[in-house]
RNA sequence: GCGCGUGUGGCGUAAUUGGUAGCCGCGCCAGACUUAGGAUCUGGUGUCGUGAGACGUGUAGGUUCGAGUCCUAUCACGCGCACCA
């Protein structure tokens, strides 16, 4: 009888739906295991064989776990709100929900063909009001909160107001955009409007007047992530730097926590430093610069306190508020020409054009520890949004300062001995410091720094500054916070309305705030957002509910935010919200929290290093700080599967003709090569009949094969429509089997690696499975197993594979268990095994990678339940013991033969037996040996 | 520029973590059974050499009885950050 896939895959997944089979609770008496997949979002593409790639592993690591008894929740669910699904909407009118819906059949019906161990009943669509209501939510408590930087944790906002009214500013130390002071009684005689911009300084959400990320093409702001390179990650548009007033999140408060929580986490090297570097922390200094003949001080920030003497000149960002105060009269013509032009360019012309510019603004600051005065310059290359944006310039060790230094033609005082700057700055930290002043030399400062390493050198700075109150020691972090609002509609809307043009939350019991449906999906004509057309989006505070926008009076009735989240807030706490995913009183019950904790074990791709994944953290860091989410970190361990890439076929034409030509004869003609729909080409050849109906233009193309073969060429590249090598995997489920699949994509090397797509290996893949289906059934389809006792060849071939597969799976070395099981079916093949004990441990094993087939063999085996209820074998290392081991015997590192010894041959034995052996005295030739290295069943080695 | 990672047959990969390369699969070659096969089965397949053997893990050194694995330098590719003071 042969394999019949279809017939068996068709039948388990029916099966699976109607025994809910993957149905999980909470259950006490179980240990939990949390598997989670980063979920897609359903683009109109359908599901290409890059995506189950990590859902294959991860499925299989969860059916693993189950099989040794954990209470595994495996879910999956959609990042609905996205700006394809809105786009596509401004180009048709089609409703994005519409699209949304489709495309999630879609994907629906492509997963459920492949088999995997989804918990469907806790699916979430981050667009659905019962999901939303909770991203609402949480986004209301981060305006309710602030950072308390002593007790490291979010606190609610009533806090704040208690010790402003008690203390004003004093002895506060929370994260804030300003460093403000007042006392308790100028905090009380400020008007409601303004304690609410003075608490906008502390919130966690908070609207912030900041330089933003604009795309005008997209019309929209973007977060930092979502640019790359000056121009916006998705399309390619340009970007440009606006002052925006914005939602924004203070994820900058808790950059300290996101650094340290991933000594705790258990991901790759390569992602937690890509995290630190975009964290970004830096030991400095903060020090204060008088401005001379003026009462203005400022202050910069540096990591490199030991250059303190060797500051020539000043620079300020252009957006600096410092610019317009420090600009004398003589200058201001052309300090304003300069802003004017700097203003202009956008990111992407400052990166790509990096000449050295800049202005002097007129004024002069005083080196606190020198008493030098020296010239205040504004220049593009200091940045605004880091540290002050303000710095000290030491040409001689920065090579920036040293550029601006040389340009400009400033002095360059070199502070480290020996070191020479005539040429190129000095950036190394390293070397003995000279040139500082002897000590008492200078009426201002009596420090020196002489004879010191930099190491040396910056620590007594350091302290020097704190004692002398010249400034503080500070920790920079590069991380920003996160602009949270899109200029959008396909997103969650926020649930805040606008009263005396300050935010005011809607009450927590009237959440959900449903998304309005509009007439357009563009901008308006004043350039508002598109729930600008929204015709019902104002807020009546005494109803609690939303109402039409003519009833806005400013009394009860006010209206509402028209920017909607960005799509970051939907994918940031989902993996909280599947442990509990009906309830409609909380995100997640303290019960479901509390036994499933987080995550154990996360698949997904690197490209959302520094966005999704820090995001979430940040969140959940924020719900802990609450209570709501027991863990710190979300994610306990993660892998990144590496990303499938398209191998692209190409035909040959030969030019002004409608004739194509095999690879192999090209170079003799004159051809254009033409991208060909992969799915027509089956190891690179092509199909001709279906070439020539794949297109009008093809139907009377001629061609030249070679071999009686149309070979194509091929490239790897990204898998997308355009080039015609997207490979669905429904094809291949079509033509091979789920099972084929799943073990396939396993098979083409590790889970982490990225690799081309490429179907070249798939039919030993098949075969094996085939194989392994004789082992059960012959050609008659008489069922071979039979009671018994299996013989010590059997016992050994499948104990060895429950070694080798159980290590595997720990390791998500998932290709070589494929190699393994090819292995154990070929021996068992070659054994005729059909010992039903035998053929019952390897079915098992089985069913993490091919479910389908290892149910369907379980129940001919004789057993009525699923094979995901049976346990995982253990095997037995007696079995794998070997009677006789060879020992390969070398002179000098030089292998010369194998010698065979019992097993439990002692060393001395073996020694002896070697030595006394006529090969090895013909090698050893009468010379007495330095030393005999034996190595446990491997190696003799004598050394002559 | 700084940081991280990877280089092994014609191809995808493997190597008990320092133990004497190339498991498994694809492809290719030969054979068997077939009317036939893009089916199935058996054997072979790193390179050079008829052969014994020699050489082989990007390149050049080093440590070691022994190196794909460790160290140094160098090249190539990939990724991350990038005027971050």
């Amino acid at each position: 009888m042969e394999y019949n896939f279809r017939e068996i895959e068709q039948k388990w997944q029916k099966r699976w739906v109607e025994n809910k089979t993957y149905h999980v609770t909470e259950d006490e008496s179980k240990k939990k295991f949390y598997v989670l997949n980063m979920f897609p979002y359903p683009s109109g593409a359908g599901l290409h064989v890059g995506h189950p790639l990590g859902y294959i592993a991860s499925d299989i690591y969860a059916r693993y776990k189950r099989l040794q008894g954990f209470n595994v929740l495996n879910p999956m669910g959609y990042d609905a709100y996205g700006l394809p699904a809105e786009q596509y909407a401004i180009q048709t009118g089609q409703h994005p929900a519409i699209t949304t819906v489709n495309n999630i059949n879609r994907y629906r019906e492509q997963l459920d063909k492949i088999g995997f161990s989804f918990d469907w009943d806790r699916e979430v669509r981050t667009c659905d009001p019962g999901y939303y209501h909770w991203t609402q939510w949480a986004f209301q408590q981060m305006f309710g909160s602030f950072y308390c930087n002593t007790c490291q944790k979010a606190q609610p906002i009533s806090r704040l107001v208690a010790h402003f009214e008690q203390q004003g500013t004093d002895g506060l130390d929370v994260a804030c955009g300003e460093e403000l002071t007042f006392t308790a009684d100028e905090w009380k005689a400020k008007t409601e409007k303004e304690q609410q911009e003075v608490l906008m300084n502390y919130r966690i959400a908070y609207l912030g007047e900041t330089m933003v990320n604009w795309c005008p093409q997209l019309g929209t702001v973007l977060a930092n992530d979502e640019v790359v390179d000056g121009v916006s990650e998705r399309g390619g548009f340009p970007v440009v730097q606006k002052k925006m007033r914005q939602w924004c999140l203070r994820v900058s408060a808790y950059a300290q926590r996101l650094l340290d929580g991933l000594d705790t986490i258990d991901w790759t090297d390569s992602l937690k430093e890509t995290q630190r570097n975009w964290i970004g922390r830096s030991e400095g200094t903060e020090v204060r610069f008088k401005v001379k003949d003026s009462e203005v001080e400022f202050t910069i920030f540096t990591t490199r306190a030991d250059t303190m003497f060797g500051v020539t000149f000043m620079v300020l960002a252009p957006e600096s508020e410092l610019v317009p105060q420090l600009t004398t009269a003589a200058q201001q013509a052309e300090v304003e020409a300069y802003l004017d032009r700097t203003k202009k360019r956008t990111e992407r012309e400052r990166i790509a054009d990096r000449r050295v510019t800049g202005v002097f603004s007129g004024s002069y600051a005083v080196n606190p520890f020198t008493g030098d005065a020296v010239p205040v310059w504004i220049s593009d290359y200091v940045l605004a949004g880091y540290g002050t944006g303000a710095i000290m310039a030491v040409p001689a060790h920065d090579s920036r300062d040293y550029a601006f230094a040389k340009h400009f033609g400033l002095p360059i005082v070199p502070l480290v001995e020996g070191c020479d700057v005539s040429e190129e700055s000095f950036d190394a930290k390293e070397g003995i410091v000279c040139n500082s002043p002897k000590a008492g030399v200078t009426p201002y400062c009596d420090l020196s720094l002489n004879g010191l390493t930099i190491k040396e050198a910056i620590a007594a700075t350091k302290r020097y500054v704190k004692e002398h109150h010249l400034g503080r020691v500070k920790v920079n972090y590069r991380l920003r916070d996160a602009i949270f609002s899109r200029q959008r509609y396909w997103g969650e809307p926020f649930p805040v309305y606008y009263k005396d043009g300050m935010p005011y939350m809607i009450d927590e019991s009237k959440l959900p705030l449903e998304l309005p449906e509009v007439a357009k999906f563009l901008p308006t004509e004043t350039g508002e957002p598109p729930l600008g057309h929204a015709t019902r989006w104002a807020w009546d505070t005494e109803k609690g509910e939303v109402v039409e926008n003519a009833r806005i009076d400013q009394v009860t009735v006010f209206p509402l935010e028209l920017n909607t989240m960005p799509g970051f807030a939907g994918s940031s706490a989902y993996y909280l919200r599947y442990m509990d995913a009906h309830n409609d009183r909380a995100l997640v019950s303290e019960a479901a929290d509390s036994y499933w904790q987080n995550v154990d074990l996360y698949v997904g791709g690197t490209e959302h290093a520094t966005g999704h994944l820090i995001y979430s953290r940040f969140w959940n860091k924020f719900l802990h700080d609450l209570g709501i989410s027991v863990k710190e970190e979300p994610f306990q361990k993660l892998v990144n599967q590496g990303m499938i890439q398209g191998r692209s076929n190409f035909v040959y034409r030969i030019k002004d003709t409608n004739t194509f030509v095999s690879l192999g004869l090209k170079d003799q003609y004159d051809v254009t090569p033409l991208h060909v729909d992969v799915n027509i080409v089956s190891n690179d050849v092509l199909d001709v009949e279906a070439f020539k109906s794949w297109r009008p233009e093809y139907a009377t193309a001629e061609f030249i094969l070679e071999d009686g073969k149309y070979v194509c060429g091929w490239a790897v590249e990204k898998m997308s429509k355009s080039m015609f090598n997207v490979v669905n995997p429904d094809r291949i489920v079509e033509k091979y089997g789920a099972d084929t699949l799943r073990m396939y994509e396993m098979f083409l090397g590790p889970v982490e690696q990225s690799k081309p797509w490429d179907t070249n290996g798939i039919d030993g893949v098949h075969r094996f499975l085939k194989k392994l289906w004789a082992l059960f059934y012959n050609r008659a389809g008489e069922f071979l197993p039979q009671e018994g006792e299996p013989s010590k060849a059997e016992l050994k071939a499948i104990h060895k594979l429950i070694k080798k597969v159980t290590g595997d799976i720990e390791t998500f070395s998932y290709n070589t268990s494929v190699s393994a099981f090819m292995i154990c079916v070929n021996e068992l093949g070659q054994l005729k095994c059909r010992n039903k004990a035998v053929l019952a441990d390897l079915t098992v094993l089985l069913a993490p990678f091919a479910p389908h087939l290892s149910e369907e063999l379980w129940e001919a085996l004789g057993h009525g339940t699923s094979v995901c209820d049976a346990r995982w074998p253990q095997y037995n290392e007696a079995y794998l013991k070997e009677d006789s081991v060879k020992y390969t015997i070398s002179f000098n590192g030089k292998a010369r033969f194998t010698m065979e010894f019992p097993a439990d041959a002692d060393n001395a034995a073996i020694q002896a037996a070697v030595l006394g052996d006529e090969q090895s005295q013909k090698w050893i030739d009468g010379k007495t040996p330095k030393k005999i290295i034996i190595v446990p069943k491997k190696i003799v080695n004598i050394v002559l």
